[in-house]
DNA sequence: ACCTAATTTCGATAATTAGCTAATTATCAA
DNA sequence: TTGATAATTAGCTAATTATCGAAATTAGGT
């Protein structure tokens, strides 16, 4: 889980994942959407892959990235749970949205 | 926000968070759960502080910090919502838990 | 005024990180 | 096999970060 706050503490890599989010790309679209080479957006890809919040596709000599949106999930709701914060336990399976409670404040 | 993250991203400036979930400490009393020396420490409770994601009182010479819950809320939901995740809207104050969906997945 | 306690600031160092260019690898097509 | 393309790895520099011990700051007590 470190490693997926590491990974986060990056607004570069966080526009990737928010970019992953909409659909998977590859290596060169997403590299396409930054300022900086393609070397660097490498690395931040490798620390993305580290931190298991990416999945890789490789077709010939193209990479399609796509998003672990579970993995992301996991540890965003494994830190707010702990602050009492954000989705309690109502949650099953990822991206769904099934709401199981009231208690209004 | 992106102080937020930054700050997020050493483990022992989340235990701090997770610590004054608990209740306000002083600076000394965190310091004393950690292995590293108290400059150590003051420099991860300037990161927190630079975050606004805690409160300090001065007492005399002591300092107590408190975790500005509604920061880091506001803050993991701004990002958890970008991606379908977590509270969604469902949030009025914060630490509340008004829910006002159905829709199952 | 002096001492002690709590905390931060200072100054230094080591480790990590983000960035670059150049080189390498892998794949496909001609 | 050569050439083109997509991506990564290698090697580097500059900037940032985590850490320390020592010194400074602040406030209270005697």
């Amino acid at each position: 889980m470190n490693r997926v706050f590491k990974a986060l503490s990056d607004p570069s890599r966080r526009k990737v994942l928010q970019l992953l989010h909409q659909r998977p790309m590859t290596a060169g679209e997403l590299a396409d959407e930054f300022d900086v080479s393609k070397p660097t957006m490498s690395a931040h890809f490798a620390v993305l892959r580290e931190a298991d919040l990416v999945a890789t596709d490789k077709q010939g000599t193209t990479i399609t990235y796509s998003l672990k949106l579970s993995v992301l999930e996991d540890a965003m709701l494994g830190f707010t749970e702990a602050f009492g914060l954000g989705g309690e336990k109502s949650r099953e399976g990822y991206s769904s949205r099934k709401i199981v409670e009231q208690e209004a404040g």
